[in-house]
DNA sequence: TATTTCTGTTCATACGTATGCACAGTTTAA
DNA sequence: TTAAACTGTGCATACGTATGAACAGAAATA
């Protein structure tokens, strides 16, 4: 059973036929005889053929390999979006290659090997420092689809989560609350999401049309993550002033603030202060953070960015597509609204 | 330049030598003069030439692709091996490949296609399906890791976290703690590391040696999740007899627990009862948890088993490798060692 | 019946790389 | 000085598949 793989050549030989004619058994469109064509599968199922991808691809120029670009699993949302990811990659009979780039120094090289592999298509995930590997892959015509990322420039289908929408909602149930001094917090190091969230959060709160007795302020923490958070609560508690509702651009963020908020034993949420944060991660539900927050679905946008690569790979001419992929609230005990 | 890659052949040409050449110039153990390596690479470097994988592969019978199996990568600490396993993988110059069998329906459909690329490995982790996915390669002559698992049969190499002294550890501080009466707690679908875990704890507290005035006692709940954990803390909570310290085989289950109980308000963690958990999942740090576990190094498992694999692809045909990895416990809130 | 269309198959070749073999030129050994 | 060893390069081929072209026979058309 060590045995190298059986190719097609010997399915030929074993079913009295071509080779040619085992290949063109595979083609739902070829014409082959059902009697052939019933040898040929049996054959094949004794000597246990698979086709060699290896040569298929050198034929096609195609290894019906997908790059998912990521910097990094380590934070929930980006392994669970990658997970919806690899599965819905998986469902079209394709086949995921992850490629990390945390480690900005190794770009180049890996973006060199990358190329040595001739992927089908690459999928772009936000974060990535990426301009580079876009290019290079749409250079040689390779599909890329970018998702949540500020690019307009390429001819690169794009999809993106509705940011400033998510942050218009957030606004919007602060107001219907009748909340008088809210605060949108963000890192520092300014992502594409995370602007335009805030953006979105301000916009609506600062609508000509709108009377506007209620008070915004942006604020920033260091990082996008947990402990960032801690260390925004702590400070924002040290130095007073703390608004009746925040909008944090991430929840990792604010499951972080509600752990400093709690050890602190001074405020009480949602009471003296409400909170709504973005994403909705795994853990916003668990009864530690019971957070309220706008949903991005993973699960949406990975069907999204896979369908659009399987689109351009089956009219690889068509015009970019560009997609949004609605927000929507995740009502949980840090922000409640009135009814 | 949309144009197809150039290849060795267009080197050569550029170059003014053979296609032979430019092929050895780039093996270090070629006899190839200086001067002509300087042209070739001169030449390469300015059509961009990357070599060809899929040409490459049909030669070397092999595609430095290696396959990671895994059922989901959902939970945090899943993922977060996964991340470590990518980073590894990636360092040594290969590519991982992830194949996901959350859906066993498939199984046998996606264990069909995967033997169509030459892989160069497998590392297959804990909680798969998998018997099957690793005897179809074994038997191919493609390399398989198991990590985290039972099967002893068969020829592949294997990486195991030290479960049983996991265990081991977490009965030691309950007793150096002086506990009375404690409990093991892990889900009734037997994961292998799970029973080893459980093992190890009865083991260490029923040793003929010991004076036992501690009582020991096992529990199950539905699954290794956060909301099972949750399920359990209410009954627990609601049939009474809680112990003075629980083990808990997952971190996930016990993070659902602490929820219960900080919820009902009728405990305080860790004075009525103390908590370890196990594997040190990215939360287990988080404030609202703050637990004491033990650690599963997922860094150390990945490389582990990324190096098994280089040896057994430099040396084929060496003795399987069985190694243990240690465990480490990790002190936090949920239970304080008495110093 | 002669011609055309259709069906089912085989032949031959291309994809891009690595490598055994042959060979010419150069250096070392005898 | 002649033989032997070594160096550096090219030629030819194999890897396994897909597909255009050719072709033989059957069926349909004129």
């Amino acid at each position: 059973m060590n045995k190298a793989n059986a190719t097609s050549a010997d399915v030929a030989q074993l079913a009295g036929v071509s080779q040619s004619t085992v290949s063109r058994s595979y083609d739902p469109n070829s014409r082959i005889s059902k009697s052939t064509r019933q040898k040929v599968f049996a054959a094949a199922e004794k000597l246990h053929y698979q086709v060699n991808k290896a040569a298929q691809t050198m034929i096609n120029k195609r290894s019906d390999l997908v790059g998912l670009v990521t910097a990094g699993l380590g934070d929930p949302f980006r392994s669970e979006f990658l997970n919806s990811l690899v599965l819905a990659v998986q469902e079209k009979g394709l086949r995921p290659m992850i490629i990390d780039v945390t480690d900005e120094q190794m770009l180049d090289q890996q973006l060199q090997t990358l190329l040595q592999y001739q992927l089908s298509g690459v999928i772009i995930t936000s974060g990535t420092p990426s301009e580079a590997v876009a290019n290079a892959f749409i250079a040689r015509g390779t599909p890329v689809v970018l998702v949540n990322r500020a690019d307009h420039s390429s001819e690169a289908d794009i999809i993106n989560f509705d940011n400033e929408a998510a942050g218009r909602l957030a606004a919007q149930e602060f107001v219907a609350a009748g909340k008088h001094k809210v605060m949108v917090v963000r890192s520092k190091v300014s992502s594409y999401s995370s602007v335009m969230r805030s953006n979105g959060f301000k916009g609506a709160l600062l609508e000509p049309m709108r009377d506007s007795s209620i008070q915004v302020e942006e604020r920033f923490c260091e990082l996008g993550d947990y402990d960032s958070g801690i260390i925004f609560g702590k400070e924002l508690i040290a130095s007073g002033g703390m608004p009746d509702g925040i909008f944090f651009c991430m929840d990792y963020i604010a499951c972080g603030f509600i752990d400093a908020i709690k050890h602190s034993g001074v405020y009480s949420i949602p009471r003296d202060v409400a909170i709504i944060g973005c994403d909705d991660i795994t853990i916003a539900r668990y009864q530690a953070y019971a957070l309220t927050t706008i949903r991005q679905s993973a699960k949406e946008m990975a069907s999204s960015a896979v369908s659009a690569l399987q689109a351009r790979l089956d009219h690889p001419s068509a015009p970019p597509i560009q997609q949004k992929i609605g927000a929507a609230v995740i009502f949980r005990h840090s922000f409640v609204p009135n009814h």
